[in-house]
DNA sequence: GATCCACGGGAATACACGGATG
DNA sequence: CATCCGTGTATTCCCGTGGATC
């Protein structure tokens, strides 16, 4: 904890039970995930060659939605990129004066990075200090910077590719290309949800690691450590805490946004203290499977606008469609055309985070379908307002 | 002037149904 | 009875335009 949320938790009043929503928030990874000692010593284990100076070869990180791949890879690879910078191994600027004498590190989400482009000048921008620009610039122009960069006697770069099999994310077929044209200083690490034999990336890449599920009791210490730096003392008993850990399954995504749903409605009720009726009543809510929330927190700023306004509509503006494109175009704050938000919720169910399910007919004509939500609506909520 | 990308707008296609047709 | 057709919606698909930036 830093010493700014020290002071802060210090100052709030004691009768609130959530102190920081960031501490709860299952978008939120924290610097050092408990109980994912093993998956950090196997990915170390890959990238051993660059504690000699070398390049790893590629490699692909697989696990379970929840499981903490993406915890592990940013915390790793922020811990990398801190040592080797400490250790004034890294001379990142065009005009360098000394020649780097280790790989440097560079985390690349996908979700972020949503095309070719994007995902070229997330890699300079890790591994430069010069500013990148975003326009005017071609995507051909950007790799051959990197191959300015990477493809002489440099000791390269590896880079983590988080979310390779995200449907908003570019296709299986495009990463192999863009791999395929990264310079040879280049190694990559894919991360995704499905196992090596699903993606064709694998065809590339000399070894997979599997981060395996949270165990119950890992799970379970997860949310203790969460809750304690983001609840009043005492905020989670163990008891409600183990219920959560098991209705997750291992699922530690679920099971903070769970914790979360169940806070929020506690502190809603003016307690101080999550009740069995509060946990019950956010796992009742929580859809499932649900989609991540880190994913839907970092769509493109109108769909998420489009979302927001959606969370806040009454279940009559909800019966079609059409009826919930109308309701959210007239709102203020979204200036989309009425067409637009209309595409925008047939994309956003194509992709998953919105479901589409049969709604009685209303007349004549093709039946009408409703939106649901994937993801609990109380966390994208406070989230989404919490960022301004 | 170049580049990327989000929007808007609308054309094309799919679907459901009832009635007409063979 | 099986099929086709017309109508009214729903859904998907595509592409030109323009803003923002370098």
């Amino acid at each position: 904890m830093d010493i700014e949320t020290r002071i802060r938790r210090r100052r709030d009043d004691g009768s609130r039970l959530i102190r920081d929503y960031e501490a709860l928030s299952p978008v939120a990874h924290v610097d050092d995930p408990s109980g994912r000692g093993p998956a950090f010593e196997r990915l170390l284990d890959h990238l051993d060659p660059v504690f000699d100076g070398r390049l790893p070869p590629n490699g692909y990180v697989h696990g379970d939605f929840g499981a903490g791949k993406s915890a592990v890879v940013t915390a790793l690879f922020a811990h990398l990129t801190r040592l080797s910078a400490d250790a004034g191994a890294v001379i990142h600027t065009s005009t360098r004066v000394a020649a780097p004498s280790s790989p440097a590190f560079a985390y690349v989400d996908l979700r972020e990075a949503a095309s070719e482009f994007a995902v070229h000048r997330a890699v300079l921008d890790a591994v430069t200090e010069d500013p990148i620009p975003e326009h005017g610039v071609s995507t051909a122009d950007l790799r051959a910077r990197l191959h300015d960069r990477f493809g002489g006697s440099d000791p390269g770069a590896v880079v983590a590719v988080d979310h390779v099999d995200d449907p908003d994310a570019l296709g299986a077929d495009a990463l192999v290309d863009l791999f395929a044209g990264l310079p040879s200083g280049v190694s990559w690490l894919a991360v995704g949800r499905g196992p090596p034999a699903s993606t064709p990336l694998t065809d590339y890449t000399a070894r997979s690691i599997r981060i395996d599920p949270y165990r119950r009791r890992m799970l379970l210490d997860v949310l203790m450590a969460r809750s304690s730096a983001g609840l009043a003392r005492q905020g989670l008993d163990h008891d409600l805490a183990r219920r959560l850990a098991d209705w997750a399954d291992g699922n530690a995504h679920d099971a903070l946004a769970a914790l979360f749903v169940a806070a929020d409605r506690a502190e809603r009720e003016g307690r101080t203290r999550l009740t069995e009726a509060d946990v019950d009543v956010a796992i009742e809510g929580m859809p499932r499977p649900s989609v991540s929330l880190a994913r839907v927190l970092t769509l493109p700023a109108n769909k998420q606008r489009v979302l927001r306004a959606l969370v806040d509509l009454d279940s009559a503006d909800r019966d079609s469609v059409t009826a919930t494109a109308d309701a959210i175009a007239a709102r203020p704050g979204v200036d989309l055309s009425r067409g637009t938000v209309e595409r925008f919720l047939y994309e956003l169910a194509e992709t998953g985070v919105l479901d589409r399910v049969k709604a009685p007919r209303s007349g004549k004509g093709r039946p009408p379908s409703r939106v649901e939500l994937r993801f609990p609506s109380a966390v994208f909520r406070r989230l989404y307002d919490l960022r301004g």
